[in-house]
DNA sequence: TGTACATCAGTGAACGCGCGTTCACTGATGTAC
DNA sequence: TGTACATCAGTGAACGCGCGTTCACTGATGTAC
């Protein structure tokens, strides 16, 4: 029976991963160091490469799981709503909530980029592909005359526009919007954009 | 008389920034070394701490010779078009233009980030509230009621949107619009935009 | 149940590489007289 | 104009640090008989 060391495998790499965790909100993903993974998570350096395959490997899995918790985070808030204007205003409103509790793990999902041969895994884009589906739902019924291709692509600009309002603001440079004013702004860009498309219908 | 050398510091200063947007182009900001760029702009590499104080410092001269081209780049796709609604569009196509044409030094001006002690020095500040202008004017149009405050607050809204679409997209991973339905897209997504105002004006 | 062997997780010192920055030194350029 | 001295740009080897990854070794756990 080689089930007890599978067990202690899946042990230790989930230590691993809650170890990686707990450092990137304390540091960042730049402030990520093997050794201190290793050493939080009560093992020796040498043991996170039988557990992951490198660091990029650990960093993919912690991000793995911030994707479900953000696309959880979304599920809860989106509760029973029905009209689509409101479905998307609190889609974004609970996109900027999660960046905004756990920024440095939000930021990772975006800055962590492997080196320039192997393309990421599959599972990481059906991730991203199940966040960008709740938006085409109620777009759908805002844009009727869309097809399933054109929404797709239409929810992924809207997606891209609210992250781009949320990531340069947080990132509290210049161009930002300042954190006092983002939720409002948010509210105002999606209202708009709300307006817009029912008025292109 | 030490003009002359004023000149040949100068001289310096402009090779050592013209090689190190060469290997920005080239390779990236994480590609750029410094010992690459003395040896580019034929000096030793202690040289490059005589003309800047650091690596940092060249770079945002880089930066800042790239935000001095968009900004030319945007005014001469401007023309004299009259038409807010137009006026937007086209800032938006010619942000998407450039940072297609100058990926590498685009990309530098977000990925660049001073150790986190010392703070943005005020000329890239004014820099970059240049650009949020150029959106002021067509938007104080479309939306007379709006102050210059909230006016400037939602021109940044407008640029981080169509910057997040461009830059998601552009990184050619998951969330991005492919490259072919780029640029329809943001004339969508900015038109979708121009309507909302209208409408809610 | 006990013994011999095989497997493999776990160890951490050492490797290897990258790379920004410094610093003692040189030689050209400028200044004083 | 010429000489002595001062200044400072320019040099590149060396420093220093960080840090991911490997690897020979150990010891615990599992398997075969």
């Amino acid at each position: 029976m080689s089930a007890k060391r599978e067990e202690r495998r899946e042990d230790l790499r989930s230590r691993l991963i809650e170890a990686a965790r707990a450092r990137i909100i304390a540091g960042g993903l730049k402030g990520l160091r093997a050794r201190d993974v290793t050493s939080d998570a009560g093992c020796a350096l040498g043991a996170l490469y039988n557990a992951f395959a490198d660091l990029d490997d650990l960093i993919m899995h912690v991000n793995s799981m911030t994707l479900r918790r953000l696309d959880a985070a979304i599920g809860s808030a989106l509760g029973d709503i029905v009209d689509p204007g409101e479905t998307l205003k609190v889609l974004a409103r609970s996109y900027l909530g999660f960046a905004r509790e756990h920024e440095a793990l939000w930021r990772a999902l975006f800055d962590h980029h492997l080196p320039p041969n192997a393309a990421q895994p599959h599972w990481q884009l059906a991730e991203h592909e199940a966040l960008i589906e709740h938006i085409v739902a109620p777009l759908a019924e805002l844009q009727p005359q869309l097809d399933g291709k054109q929404l797709r692509i239409r929810g992924r600009s809207l997606f891209a526009a609210v992250h781009g309002i949320v990531s340069l603001s947080l990132e509290r440079r210049f161009v930002g919007i300042a954190e006092a004013d983002l939720a409002n702004e948010i509210d105002q860009f999606v209202g708009t954009m709300v307006a817009g498309l029912k008025e292109r219908q």
